[in-house]
This record gives structure tokens, sequence and C-alpha cells, in this order.
DNA sequence: TTGAAAGCGTTACCAC
DNA sequence: GTGGTAACGCTTTCAA
């Protein structure tokens, strides 16, 4: 900026003036700046003007770190429930003019990864569970952060949920109603509240059913062999269903039961949650509930973009997931 | 920062130097700072430390600005070319501990958005085409540039490209040879080098077969309205195959066809280029080639980081794109 | 082992 | 309409 004031034979606060409010300057003034920077190549220093504005103009998208084998994309591991959202993030983005700052995971140094990342940008979107709590409240207080899928109580985090309840109990009365099945397994975590919530809505399907509501069998998205080795265990004596906690899971199910010569669902049915694309190609179809992912991600930047702007707008209400049929539950 | 320093009763520097440089803080007064900092809920500013050290910690993604309607994501539109190579740049940006800065077009003001971005960014990877190549090649004297695509000539761009001109050689062979196809419409664009070498490749085998080479019918990617009129165009008249630059026109192009009545493959072949996921699922399934996208994106990313460190290699040389057998062409 | 202080490249306020 | 210049929050050299 210097070399530009320089060789334009003005000062840097007219070079800054030149691009940044084109009415304070002349216009002869102007072009002159705007063709001396385009000729000495002037690419001008974000972080210098972050620091001077005080703001960065971006927002920042933290993700979980799971760390994918060098290995071309297959529909299995691409695109799942984060991209999408991710998706979303990036078009709501970039409609409004933001830059996307994308971070994830370890860090050297002692500052947890999210809180590399929160400094960059103005503004944060995470997904619950991929940052301790304690990160994102700190955060919270410096910039404002959207969670996504309910989390953190209270505070100055906002949250991006989705009523994951309702769909998994719809789903559960479906297969109880029109499938009749009285035996269920189900199969996932219960650890954060957007889980829970998944298993609290299977629950109170069987409870409204009279039945009774079995432990979940634990297992977690993204550790195949674990998931697969959990249902091996009920090989001897399947159940009716295999009520999974996500896709994933339920993707794994299928392989591993239909390896070990089992028809799905004619011998044991077997359900997710999140309606990710590998499911509507798997065979069988997966009957799932499908979360709307594309726009969780949007309403998350559009939280961020009225709080940044000061035309914040109440956070909106638990997106609706419906229940989606395939042909996995029997149908 | 200063803050943190006066709480815990020493100097700016030693704050700094305990999260930079553990090694030269006494362990009990590094213990301190850590412990203040994370009380008061220290996020420190990336712009500074940025401005400071003369270097962000991130690299930049540039992309084509194409706009699209809110709406779930659905096959045909996610995952296309980009969003695969866009994985691999996060996936390898991620493990080599770089946040991903991403940026696509408009931006007000008078410099052109891919300048904004670079500003952020310690090296840049663009999609070629994406951005003027006047304002890339100014961003190349500041910061190493990877262009995705075989694009600017010399200068400081650096270039990952893939050997277009052979797997649409291979595929037009496949189709002259087996099929005994003798009246082609080429389909698509020819301005950027990168589908210029497609049609130069189909053009090839053609001349090797003694035939005609038939001028493109042009249509661009992501402009189904016009690519669809151009195959209307053809409807009274089929040609034997259209040969078409990208999956998604010969997606369109399918579409539009059966639409009219036609059968694929049955009365005309079709075939593209990419290898998108939607092609896989498509009926008839495609008969494409095949592009490493994911590798694209991470060879990119080796290419800044080794530039970046100073372990800089020489560039790999063209990637290679099998050609692949689909039923769309008859097959 | 720690502190003082000089940058880093912008912006924006205040004069002129 | 334009120029001087004090921030902005950090890193890093040099001294202590």
């Amino acid at each position: 900026m210097y070399d530009v004031a320089a060789r334009a034979g003005v000062s840097t606060a007219t070079v800054s003036f030149a691009f940044s409010q084109p009415g304070r300057v002349k216009q002869s003034t102007r072009e002159l700046v705007l063709a001396t920077a385009a000729a000495i190549g002037y690419v001008p220093s974000a972080s210098a003007r972050g620091l001077a504005k005080g703001t960065a103009g971006a927002i920042g998208l933290y993700s979980f770190d799971y760390q994918l084998d060098p290995g071309e994309a297959d529909l299995r591991h691409f695109p799942l429930y984060v991209d999408v959202v991710q998706r979303g993030v990036q078009l709501e983005c970039r409609r409004r003019g933001y830059a996307l700052m994308l971070g994830a995971g370890h860090k050297d140094g002692d500052l947890p990864a999210v809180i590399d990342i929160a400094g960059r940008v103005d503004g944060l979107i995470a997904f619950a569970g991929s940052a301790p709590s304690e990160a994102i409240i700190q955060v919270s207080k410096r910039i404002p952060v959207v969670e996504l899928g309910s989390g953190i109580a209270g505070d100055d985090v906002h949250t991006v949920a989705v009523d994951n309840r309702t769909g998994m109990t719809e789903l559960t009365e479906h297969l109880l109603q029109v499938h009749g099945f009285r035996r269920f397994v189900y199969l996932g975590q219960s650890r954060l509240p957007e889980f829970s919530s998944r298993y609290d809505g299977f629950a109170a399907a069987l409870t409204t059913a009279g039945l009774p509501v079995p432990e979940p069998a634990h297992s977690q998205p993204g550790e195949d062999a674990g998931t697969e080795s959990v249902v091996r265990g009920y090989l001897d004596e399947l159940p009716d269903v295999f009520v999974c906690s996500t896709d994933q899971e339920a993707l794994v199910a299928i392989d591993t039961l239909v390896a070990a010569g089992i028809d799905v669902p004619g011998q044991v049915a077997v359900t997710g949650f999140d309606g990710i694309l590998a499911g509507q190609f798997a065979t069988p179809r997966l009957t799932t509930v499908r979360q709307p992912m594309e726009e969780i991600g949007r309403s998350a930047v559009r939280i961020l973009a009225g709080l940044l702007d000061g035309t914040a707008q109440p956070d909106p209400a638990q997106l609706h997931a419906p229940f989606v049929l395939g042909t996995s539950c029997g149908c």
C-alpha cells in the first residue's frame, strides 16, 4: 500500500479511501490509484485490514476431525451429513459475500483448534460435539456462535436444532403398526443431546405401545468396525428390526447382515436416520428420517449474519425432519 | 492479550512465548499464563498474528460462483466435479494443519474477489477459469498459486493438470471400434484449455479413423436450458452418438432425448466426461472419462505446502483420467 | 527467564 | 479532496 501511495503520489489514506469509499476521492485520483495498484500487483493484506477494522469479513465452520484414507470418494463416505450441511453453509456465505473459513480437529499448541479458527472470523458455526463445550462457550463471549444440533445450554451460544425426537417416534410407530415388529434392537450412541433425543423418540413410541424399551447397543457413526462387531453379536438371535441412530451405522449393519447370509429385510429389517444419499441408493433402499441438511447450514449462516449486521431475528424454531419410507423396513 | 498479561502479572511478550515457544518460559509462569488465558476467555486475534508474523496459516480455495436455488441437494447437483475436488483439498489441509479459506465470485468494491481471498492466505488454489488470468498472475507474484486444470501459461502459476486428451481419445476410439459409430455430435465448450484438450482428443480419434471432425455444438455445463435446446436441434436427425464434454451436459442430453421419446442408447448413444456420482447412478449408466477429482485437490495442497515450507518438489506430471464404461454408449 | 519496544499494513479520525 | 498519524493486537529482537 505504501508502494501504491508513493507511485501514485498520494498518501496511504487516499489509497485506502479509493478502494473503500469511492465517493470520497476525486474521480481522477481514484482512477490513478486503481491503475497504479493493478500495475504493481497490489494485494491488500486481510490481516492488516482485519486488525484495523476489527472485523474479518469471514465466517468460520468448525467440523469433526475425521481423517479419511486417501482414496477416491465413494458414495458410502461422501457426501455424508456434515458434507451436505457444509454445502448449505457455503452457498449461503457465498450469497451474502462472506468468505468461509473451514477448520477441524487437531492443532499443535495449547489452544483448542476451535479457538484458533474463532480468532480468524466474525462469527462461528460448529457442529455439536466437534469441540469441547468450554471452548465453545469461551468463543461465544467474543463472537456470535451457532451450534448445529441441540447442545450447550443457555449462554450466548445459538443453536440450529432439528426435531430428532418426533421423526424417530414416527418411524418407530410405523415399524410397530405397519410391520407389527415387537423385538427391537436400538443401535447407536446416546451421549450427545442430538442422539439421545433420537433414542427418546424411539423409547416413547415403544412405551406408548406398552412394550419394554431396550438399552441402546452402543455404536458410533464412522467407526464401522465397532458397529459391525455389535451387529455380529445378534446374528444368533435376530430381532425383528435394527433401529439405528444414523444411516451410516444402518448401512454397515445391512452389510454385516447380508455378509452373514441374512436377508434384509426378509429376515430382519433395518432403519437409519439422516437421509444421506448412500441410503437412497442402497439395496434395500433405507427407511430413515430425513434431516434438512442443507437448510440447517443455511439457517446457521442466516442467524450469524443477522447477529453481525444488527438485523438479528429470533432464532428459528426446530426444523422438521420427516420420516421417509424405503424398503429396508420391509415395505 | 494485554488483559491476560496484566492479570497474570507478566508482559505481553511472555504471554506470546507461553503459547508459541513453551520452552522459553518457566513452567510455572507458563501454567499461570495458560490458566489466566482460559479464565478470561482469551481468543487470540489471527489478524494481529498474521500481520506480525507475515503468515496466515491458511490456504485459500477459489471456486466458480455458481448460485444455486435454495432447495435440498440432489445427486444431480451435488456432488459435482468441483465438490469432490474441494473435498480433496479439505482433507489434505486438515491433515497438514492448515485452515481452509473458501471464496467465490462477486465481491463489491473494485478488487476482483480472488484478490480479496488471496490477501487472507499463504497460498491459493483456483479452478481454471474461475477468475480472470490477470488477477491470478498478479496474486502469483505475492503468494504461491496452484491452478486446477491446465491454464495460464508460464509465470509463477503452478498447475495440477489432468490428461484430458488421452481419456477422450480412448473413449472415442471405443465408440468407433466397438460400436462402429460414424455420425458424431460433440457437445460442449472449447474455450478453456482444459475443455479444448477434450475436444482435441475427440478430434484426434476421428482423424485417425479417417473421419471428418465436426465443429463442437456449443454448450456450457451448468446451463441446462442451453444444453437442452442444442440437443433439441438434433431431434429430427439423430447422430449415432452425442459426445459431451462433461457428465452434467451428458445427463441433460439424456433427459432431453428421453423426454422426446427417444431410446438411449437404443436410438442414440451419449457419453460424458468427469465421472461424477450422478452419472454412475443414472439410467442408463453413463460411459465417461473419470477424473481423479479428490487426488487433484490433494496434490494442489501438497504443492502449496511444499512451496510454503521450503520442501518444494517439482510439480507432478499430468494425472491420468481413465475411460470408464457405462451403458449409455450401448454397451 | 522476562520485559520494553519496534514493527507488521491497514483504517479512520482530525486537520488542512 | 487529501494528508498525517494514532490505533489495531500480536511477534520478535535486544537488553536486562
